[in-house]
DNA sequence: AATGAAAGGATTAAGCC
DNA sequence: GGCTTAATCCTTTCATT
C-alpha cells in the first residue's frame, strides 16, 4: 500500500474546487499523465478517502421547511442506531455523534415540527432519545476545502501516520487505517470485544 | 425565467449521487439529448441552486485534530462577520448561523483546542464571541440527498412558489428569488432597509 | 430542445523503469 | 507499482433547424 502524497492532497483539492474538471487538465496542473490521474482517483476511492462526487446545493433556494439543528440525547448503546436513521431519512443533511452520546443532525423540518419528523424517522427508536433541543437556523453552508494540515492518512490504532507497511480495513461496512501488523492485529481484537460487547447489551 | 420542474430535480438528484456522471447517461435517464441536460445544468448553475460540482471526502481518514462541534454566542450584529471568517479558515466544513445570534461550526480542531484556533481565525472579530462551548465528535457525516419535498423554489419574500413571472436577484453575492415583481420591490425595500440600519449600528 | 459534425477528454493496452 | 504514450472510444460543445 502507498501512502498519500503531495500529488494526491494536490489532485484532491483541485477536484474540491470542481469535482467536473477533466483529468487532462488536473495532470498538466500536477506534472502526471491523465491516466496516471485517473489511477490514483480510482485508488482514493477505493481507499474511502473519496466517499463520492457530489454536488453542492443551495437548499435554502428549494422548498422543503425550515432548516434547524436539533440536539437528541440518546442511550449510550443506541448513538449509532440514531446515526443510521437519520442518515437515511429525507431532508437529514449532517448527523454528527458526540461521546456523551449525543447525536446532532441538521435537516429541513416540515413546519419546523421537530416531534413529528422524529416520530416518523426513529418509529420504535424514538424510545431511546432522552431529551431534544431545536434551534432554527438562518443559514447553513457547507465550506468543502482541504487545509495544509490534511496530509496523511491516520492509524485507527496508534494516531500515527500510515506509511507503506499500513494496511486498510473494511468492518461492518466503515473503513479504517491501520499503520502497521500489529496495530492492526490489536485494532481487530479491540474491534472484536467491541462488537461482541455491543451484541451482549 | 423559467422555474424548476421535475426534470431539473431528477437532474440534480442523479448529480448528486455521482457528479461525474456523463450528461449522456443523464439525459437518457430523463428523456433529453445531452446538450438539454447541459443546458439545464449551465442554468441550475445561473441560479445558484448548484453552488459547486465538488467531493464528499472522509476527512477522519486524514490528519488534522480532533472533530468537534463549537457553539458561539455572538454579538448580534455581527453572525455575518464571523460566519465568513470561519467559512474561509482551514478545517472548518460546516458553518451554521441560528436566529439568536449563535453561529455553530464544525471543524477539526488541531490538539483540540478551540481558543487558539478561534483566535487566529477571528482576529479583533474574536471580541464579538461572548462566550463558547465544543463538543468533541465521534462521528459527522454528510448525506446529500434531494426529497421529493424539494420541488421548487421559494420567493424569499412570501414564501410561495417561483413560478414564471419570477426572478431572481444577486445582493452582496447572495441570491434570492422572488415570485413576482411585487414581491421583488417589497423585498428590495426590505434588504435596503436593512442594510441602511446595519451601517447605522 | 433536437440534430449532427467537430473538438475535446477518458480509458485502454502495451511497454518502460 | 507506477508511470508514459498512442490508439480507441466516448462525451461535450457548437451551429443549425
Amino acid at each position: 500500500m502507498r501512502t498519500l502524497d503531495d500529488t494526491d492532497i494536490r489532485i484532491l483539492r483541485l477536484l474540491t474546487e470542481d469535482a467536473r474538471r477533466p483529468y487532462r487538465d488536473i495532470a498538466e496542473r500536477v506534472g502526471l499523465s491523465s491516466p496516471a490521474v485517473s489511477d490514483r482517483v480510482t485508488r482514493l476511492r477505493d481507499l474511502g478517502i473519496i466517499r463520492r462526487f457530489t454536488l453542492d446545493l443551495d437548499r435554502s433556494a428549494l422548498r422543503g421547511g425550515v432548516p434547524a439543528l436539533v440536539e437528541l440525547r440518546v442511550r449510550s448503546d443506541a448513538a449509532e442506531e440514531v446515526r443510521d436513521a437519520l442518515a437515511a431519512a429525507d431532508g437529514v443533511e449532517h448527523v454528527f455523534v458526540a461521546a456523551e452520546p449525543r447525536v446532532f443532525f441538521q435537516a429541513r423540518l416540515a413546519r419546523g415540527d421537530a416531534r413529528t419528523f422524529l416520530a416518523e424517522t426513529l418509529g420504535a427508536t424514538l424510545d431511546v432519545v432522552a431529551d431534544y433541543d431545536v434551534t432554527v437556523l438562518t443559514d447553513a453552508r457547507w465550506t468543502p476545502q482541504i487545509g495544509g494540515t490534511d496530509l496523511a492518512l491516520t492509524c485507527a490504532e496508534c494516531g500515527n501516520e500510515v506509511g507503506e507497511d499500513g494496511a486498510t480495513l473494511r468492518l461492518d461496512g466503515d473503513l479504517y487505517h491501520l499503520c502497521c501488523p500489529s496495530c492492526e492485529e490489536r485494532f481487530r481484537g479491540r474491534y472484536e470485544r467491541f462488537s461482541e460487547g455491543a451484541r451482549a447489551e
